[in-house]
DNA sequence: TTCATTTCTTGATCTAGATCAATGCCAGGC
DNA sequence: GCCTGGCATTGATCTAGATCAAGAAATGAA
C-alpha cells in the first residue's frame, strides 16, 4: 500500500487494531498533550513496524502518519502476534528501557548525542523540530545544544 | 528461592541472563547515573517478573535488589522466551509506551497522580524516596507535590 | 531504651530548559 | 518566479524542579 507524505494512518481516540510495516519511506507515531504539544514516540523506517499497543478495546493514544512518501504493509495486531519473533519484541522492550532511563537521567545534550549514535540514518531525514520532539525538548533547546556542539567541534 | 530485604540479585556491569519472578515480596530494578543518582526503572510485586533485557552478550545496565523479604523464582532468559505469552510481552511494551509519554509530557504532579492510580498496592509498600526516583523527580519535589495535593484535599 | 541512620519536610537559592518574541531562511504551491 | 508558511536561530525572560542546607520524625539495631 502506498501513502503520501503527511498522510494520517491512525488518530488518537480511534479504535485501531493495525500494525504498520514500512517497506520504503518513513512513518512516525506521536501524542498531543493537553497543551497541544506534540511528542514523537517513535520513528519507523525501512524494515521496521509501528503501532499503538493500546488494548484492542481501548481508544488509541497515538497518531501515526507518514513523514515521507512510503510503501507500507498493514496487518492486524492479533495476526501479527501469531507471526512475530519473540526476540524482536524483547528487543523493543530493551530500546524502551534505554529510552526511559535516558528521559530520567540524561541532559538535552546527552540525549541528542545518543540519538545521533543510535539513529544516524534517521537524523538526515527529519527536521530538527522532529528530533527535538522525540528527545523531549523544545526546538530552541536543541538548536542551542547543536550550537554548543559545533563550537566544541 | 528466598531472599532478604536489601539483597542484591544483579549488578550493572555484570553479564546476566536471568529473569526473576516474584512469588511473594517486592523487587526493584534501577540504574545509577554518572552523578551517582539512583533511578528506579521498575518495581515487581507478587505475580510479576523483572529483568534487565540487555543483550545476552552485553553487560547489564540495571541493578536488581529486594525491597522486602521475598520468595522468587529464577529462570534463564532464553528459557523464558520459549514459555512467555506474547500478550504479556506486548502489554509490557504498552506500559513502557505510557511511561515514555509521561516522562516527555507530564509534570511531577501528573506523574504522581498517575502512579497512585496505576500502582495503588505499591504506594503503601515503598518510601517516597523510591516513588520519587521512579517518577524521575527528587524526593523534595515529591514532598512538595504531596503537600499541594493535601492542601487541595 | 538509647543511639544512629535514614526519611521526610521546609526554606533559600540556583539552573536547565521552557516560553515568548523577532528575524532570516528555505521549500513548496500556484 | 513569487508568495507564503513552516523551520532554524538568537535573544530576553520565566519557571518547574534541582540543589543545598538544616531540623524533625520515623526506623532499626544493639
Amino acid at each position: 500500500m502506498k501513502v503520501i507524505k503527511g498522510q494520517m494512518l491512525q488518530r488518537a481516540g480511534e479504535l485501531n487494531t493495525k500494525v504498520f510495516g514500512v517497506e520504503t519511506g518513513l512513518l512516525r507515531s506521536y501524542t498531543i498533550d493537553e497543551k497541544g504539544k506534540e511528542h514523537i514516540f517513535a520513528f519507523a523506517n525501512e524494515g521496521w513496524t509501528i503501532a499503538d499497543l493500546c488494548e484492542v478495546t481501548d481508544p488509541c493514544e497515538l497518531f501515526i502518519d507518514a513523514l515521507e512518501d512510503s510503501t507500507i504493509t498493514v496487518i492486524d495486531k492479533e495476526e501479527r502476534k501469531k507471526q512475530v519473533d519473540i526476540n524482536t519484541v524483547v528487543n523493543r522492550i530493551f530500546v524502551l528501557q534505554k529510552r526511559v532511563i535516558m528521559l530520567m537521567s540524561a541532559s538535552a545534550l546527552e540525549r541528542y548525542q545518543h540519538f545521533l549514535k543510535t539513529y544516524p540514518n534517521i537524523v538526515q531525514r527529519v527536521s530538527q523540530k522532529m528530533i527535538a520532539s522525540y528527545l523531549g525538548v523544545t526546538p530552541e533547546a536543541l538548536s542551542r545544544v547543536r550550537k554548543e556542539l559545533s563550537k566544541a567541534e
